[in-house]
This record gives C-alpha cells, structure tokens and sequence, in this order.
DNA sequence: TGCGCACTTTGCGCCAGCGCAAAAAGCAGC
DNA sequence: GCTGCTTTTTGCGCTGGCGCAAAGTGCGCA
C-alpha cells in the first residue's frame, strides 16, 4: 500500500529523514510503501534478497539472527523512528538477521531504486542514515566489550537497563519495561542461558532491586541495577518493600 | 602535511571514494591532510572528541577499546582502503576505540565541516561511506553471535581465518599472517585469555594444521580450520610434516 | 657472545555458569 | 473451574576455560 499524507508527519519523525525540508519529505513520501504487521509476523527474513529499507513507524521490532545451528539470538530492538536494513541500498547483498513485529506494527519502506535515488537528490539523507548506523556500531562495539571482559551478572544488568532506555515506561512503582521479555530473550541478548538470567533476577527481586513476573519486569531501584552494571561498592539498600530483613 | 598529487591514486582506491570522477576526486584531494605513523603511534585517542575521518593508505592500524577497568580489546584491523571514525561526521561525539599503527602506517585525513562539505556537493561518498559501514556492521554482528553462542575453540580459529583474509600472504607452506600477532592480540579479539590461545594454537600445531612462533602465525592446513570454525566433521587428517605417526 | 626483555608454554587448582530434569506457577480458552 | 500450554524456578552435577606461578624460548642489542 503506498503511503498517504497522514504518513508525512512519521517521516519527518524518521531519524533518517531528519532536517528535510518539506518538498524534500515530500518526494520521500510519494516513494513510500506502507505495511502493517501483526504480533510475530516478519517484516523479512534472514538470508533473503536485501532489497528494501524500512523505517518503523508504530510499534516495536525485534531483530534476530539464527546461529548455522539453529539457535536463535537476540540482536536489537528497534523502536519507531528507527530505520533498519540499510544494507539493502547495496546490490546483491542479503538481510543479515530477520525482522519480527512485537504487537502490531506500522511500517514504511522503500525499494533500493528509490532510496537511492532519494539520497542523490537530497545528500542529507545519506548522512543521516551515516548518523544512524554510526550510532548503533557504537552500541555494538559495547556490547562485544562487555561479552569479552565481563561477567554474566553485570551483563544482564546492562541488558535491563538497555531495555529500560529503549522500551521503559516510568511508572510510580519504578520503570516497567513496556514489552514482554521473556527470561529466554534476555539470555539471548546478553549471551547466556536462561536458568542463569532466572536465578539472577530472583536474587535481584530479593533484594528489591526488581520485580519480575512472566515476560513481564519492573526495575524498582534503577540505581541498584547500575550499580551492579558498573560494579560500584554496594550503595544504599534499596528500599525494600519488606518490613526489615536487617533488623529481625 | 597537505596532501599532493601523489595521493591521488590513493585517495581514488579508497572505498569510501569509489566511483567519483575525476573533478570530485580533486577536490577531494584539495582537503586531505596525509601524516605518517610509526610503529605503536596512536593516530587518534579513544574518548577525544571526534573531529577527523580517516582513510588509511599504507601500512595497518589496530583499533583498540579500553574497558572502564584498565583492560584493552582488539576491536578490529585495519587495511589500506578503509575508512575509520566516520562517527567524527557527527557533532560533538568521541572515538569510540583508539587507533594504533602497526609498521608505519600513512594516513589521511578530513575535517569534520570539509569532509561533509565534499558529501553534500557529492553524495556518492556518503552512499560508500554507508556501504562500507553496512559492512562492518555486519562483521560485527557475526562476531557478536560468535561470542555468545559458540565455544572458545571455534572462536579463535574464525578469528584466525578472519586474520588470514585481512592480512594472509600466501606462500608455498600456506598462508602467512603477514603482521605480527601475539596470543595475547588473539585472545582480546576472541575473547578469551592468551593461556586459552596458546594452548588451543599448540593442539593445532600438533596436528599439522598451523605451525606458529614468537608473534608469528602460518597456517599449513586452511581447511582444518575452516572445519574447527564451521564443526564439521574432522576431514582428512592435515599433510603432516612428520613422517607417520599413524603407522608407527 | 651473552644479557635482558617480552612473549610463550605448561601444570595445577578452581569455580562461574551451563545443562538437564522435574516441578511449579501463570495465562488463555472453553 | 478445568485443561493444556508456556514460562519460570530450583536442585544437582559437571566441566570448559580462567587465573596464577614458574619455567622456557626466541629476539634484539651491546
């Protein structure tokens, strides 16, 4: 479906169509396809013909990537405004890991042809899309980091928080992750198993820093969960919900 | 030291300055800065603010990432063609990694404002810069998946096949890392400890497959690897040196 | 030719985190 | 409210790979 007026304003949103003036936003949008998708439905697959790029407009993705075995990992999240699938503006290349909505999800793309054609004709484009996919090498590079020199606590503490930053919605309870996030899933994002990241957010729900349910997590104490990300000396208890384990 | 006509060729092998004409090479040209680096010199520092982007033209750097707690990883290698710290594009960022020479090494280099300047007025250098980066990316994310998926083994003999491809000479005993790596650079790219990669590297070295030294790496039996690497099934025993050990 | 340094090997002990199995707890649909 | 399915918890055993110490080796330099 091609993409109506109404979509104009999600464009201007897009990271990668940031700074446009508006006849440039225009000519973005008269290119645009429109897709919805529902609740694990993929957007594309691993391994196929990269030929689009898309930039979410509502809802979430999640981007996996299968192993040569089998195994499935968790690459990212992306969150509305993104734009993935970059790669597709080269020739003969193909998707590197696959796209599934999370809930349902609103989506614009545009075949290589035309974005390239776009990004000719209005270079901002292109260094916005520079912009976006610099940022998110940065991210990556962390994440290698981290999985080389650290231990799974601090790992899985940084995932949250991660999670926290992209999907986190602030309530009076604490920030509630705004996604279901099963333990599998955030095994998979933080290189390990998922026994490992249960018995990690139980100990952490003892102590009050969390409170976890079924794909379902609150960080009550945002800075305890820092603290064990940077390895701080222990600060403060947080303020438990028990009456005083300490004190009995 | 600006550049002269005598970095033209180079700066025209570039992938970040593939298929520009000649006019747009010349101006490109016009803005370069070439410096050269000796051995351990450190082109740009991790954390400084980002004001430069690079394009290696002679020589090797290694790209490094300091952990918050003092330990160093091996981020990746770079070969002459390839732009580095395209982040610097963006205002107010840091270098993500340091960059170090390996040998001597000639570098050019672009300001921020010039080297955006040469993209809007030729925006085919930012659809390469995009390229290239895609690529990375998708280096990084196998390397990720790697990481957190597969065992230490087939880690490091990826990352040694990973050398052989950035840096591998072939002679008639096979083919040589033509840079000198220590067990200590393969363990920070794999993510591991040099004791792990010194004793996995003499396993490899008593079935043929690899004959190593002090920084120095040949690998006899490429296939072997590739077999460790992908889990195949063990295939032929290598071409061993020795006589035969099998039949005595 | 010999010294000193940096890199490498090897032995030994240990434990963080994995892997599995089985039970428990949520959730959804009927 | 019951049934069945998925997710989560927990116990238990195990081992891959880390960490350290000490010895060995190759290389550059005087």
């Amino acid at each position: 479906m091609t993409a109506h007026a109404e979509h104009l304003a999600v464009i201007a949103q897009a990271d990668i169509f940031h700074n446009l003036d508006t006849p440039a936003l225009r000519s973005v949008m008269a290119y645009a396809v429109a897709a919805h998708y529902q609740e694990g439905e993929f957007v594309f697959y691993q391994d196929d013909p990269a030929e689009r790029v898309y930039v979410l407009a509502e809802g979430r993705l999640r981007l996996l990537q299968l192993t040569p075995e089998g195994a499935q990992i968790n690459m990212g999240l992306v969150s509305p405004g993104q734009a993935i699938a970059v790669i597709s503006l080269l020739e003969a290349q193909r998707y590197p890991v696959s796209a599934q909505a999370i809930g349902s999800a609103l989506v614009l793309s545009w075949s290589r042809r035309d974005l390239h054609h776009l990004m000719i004709g209005c270079p901002q484009i292109a260094l916005n899309a520079l912009q976006e996919l610099s940022q998110r090498m940065i991210e990556f590079q962390d994440r290698l980091r981290e999985l080389t020199t650290e231990r799974v606590e601090r790992r899985i503490a940084r995932g949250l928080l991660r999670l926290a930053r992209q999907a986190g919605r602030k309530t009076e309870q604490g920030v509630l992750i705004d996604l279901p996030v099963s333990r599998q899933d955030l095994a998979e994002m933080t290189g390990t198993t998922l026994f490992t990241v249960s018995r990690t957010l139980s100990q952490w729900e003892e102590r009050g820093i969390i409170s976890a349910g079924r794909e379902r997590i609150l960080i009550r104490f945002p800075h305890g969960l820092v603290t064990i990300a940077e390895d701080l000396p222990a600060p403060h208890p947080p303020p438990s919900e028990k009456p005083s384990d300490s004190q009995v």
